[in-house]
DNA sequence: CCTTAAAACGAACGTTCGTGCTATATACTG
DNA sequence: CAGTATATAGCACGAACGTTCGTTTTAAGG
């Protein structure tokens, strides 16, 4: 157990009631440091930075994590949180299946374009920034990641079952693709800003499902989102 | 003009003849420094670690580049030199049309697989890290990026030419989803070290390419690479 | 050999980083 | 009201950052 682990757990275990104010701080530093986060990257949100946005010395902000890592795995779970109001709950709120599948990459997609957060899709931004320095934060980025991959996978199988979308393909590469499709059109916004990028993801995901719904699963598409029409290719 | 420059600036107008010494330690500088940012990231690329790499003074090592953006500018650049060397110039000793398509992205894969940079795309990377900074560097990366997205948009359309791929099918939409199924299978390999993400690609991509060419393509296709043959979906 | 300019060095600069100690203000509990 | 734990602040630290300076080493040209 390392200085600034024990430093907490001295900390949380002295803590017996009284800890109304000290979780409202920790919130608003955590959305701060989201939003930060989201622009400079996970390691350009410093302390200091921190501090002076929410007017605050940065030893009575530190004192709410143990050490800086703890901070950045803090911010990322709130970054998650998010990203669950976001994006998974509305696509949960519709039908499971192919609409749900839609509504997933659909919904990504615009939280990207609304700028939920300033730097794009956090975990894009994050994965790129952490895949080469192991420890807690790249693994939780990872699993988050993971999480979303995990149920692009899961509702693409409940479309198969439910006889929307042909059986004979596989979920884990139509995933991959989707995926990939999302993380092209985050990449090209953030660089570009081309907004373009969002209607060629989204022409490319629907023609895919186009393409291997079955009858059943058509109609469903038809209604689904009709506004968004499909060009060439 | 910044001071930086100008300091750079003089030692430039100074140098007449005798400048073999200093070419020759400036490509050993690059050559470590583009390997470090390719792992810690352009930002991460400190001065100080780059000196005690070389075994040379920081101050020896900084007199080479006017500034620290001056550096991480001559690294992209430096990126760029093995990029070509290592997947546009083999793509284009094939030949052009749906041949040369299909190699440029079968052999981008290879070179993220193959880890010419030891963290992948280095591109890819730098653009996560940049797209939030304006600057020189940035600007530098986004160029660099854009020369790859029109070198394949251009194949594409030498392929339509050649009467090897469907001419009704939109170039820069097929690009854009190569180049998100190439990044996607970069994120893969970085973040869960996922081999079958390549594969992955690549069925995507001939999938895709089968489906779009002529008669006059397939031949090609079929001749071009049948080791990776194409799974499901 | 002697001059001269390029190349590299060592030391220091001002700043910012994360972190740690100590003290004070705040607010709930008995 | 007294006691106590929490929440925040102040100050300082050692290290590392990019950058600058004056000096020394190196090597080619006359």
């Amino acid at each position: 157990m390392t200085k600034a682990q024990l430093r907490k757990a001295v900390k949380e275990v002295a803590s017996k009631g009284r800890k109304a104010q000290g979780e409202r701080t920790r919130k608003a530093i955590l959305e701060a440091a989201v939003h930060i986060a989201s622009a400079e990257g996970l390691e350009g949100l410093t302390i200091g930075r921190l501090a002076l946005e929410l007017s605050m010395s940065k030893s009575g902000l530190f004192a709410h994590f143990g050490s800086k890592e703890d901070l950045q795995v803090a911010t990322v779970e709130a970054a998650r949180a998010i990203f669950i109001k976001e994006v998974i709950r509305p696509a949960f709120e519709t039908a499971q299946g192919l609409t749900r599948l839609w509504n997933l990459c659909d919904t990504w997609l615009g939280y990207v374009q609304s700028g939920v957060f300033r730097g794009g899709c956090f975990f894009a931004a994050a994965a790129a920034e952490f895949d080469g320095r192991p420890g807690p934060v790249r693994d939780r980025i990872a699993e988050i990641m993971k999480e979303w991959l995990t149920t692009l996978r899961g509702a693409i199988i409940e479309a198969q079952n439910a006889g929307q979308l042909n059986k004979d393909i596989d979920p884990t590469q139509l995933a991959f693709e989707f995926n990939s499709l999302e993380l092209g059109a985050n990449w090209a916004f953030q660089l570009y800003g081309d907004l373009k990028a969002f209607t060629r993801a989204r022409n490319a995901i629907r023609e895919r499902l186009d393409r291997y719904a079955t009858a059943a699963g058509a109609s469903l598409l038809s209604a689904a989102n009709p506004k968004h029409s499909r060009a060439s290719a």
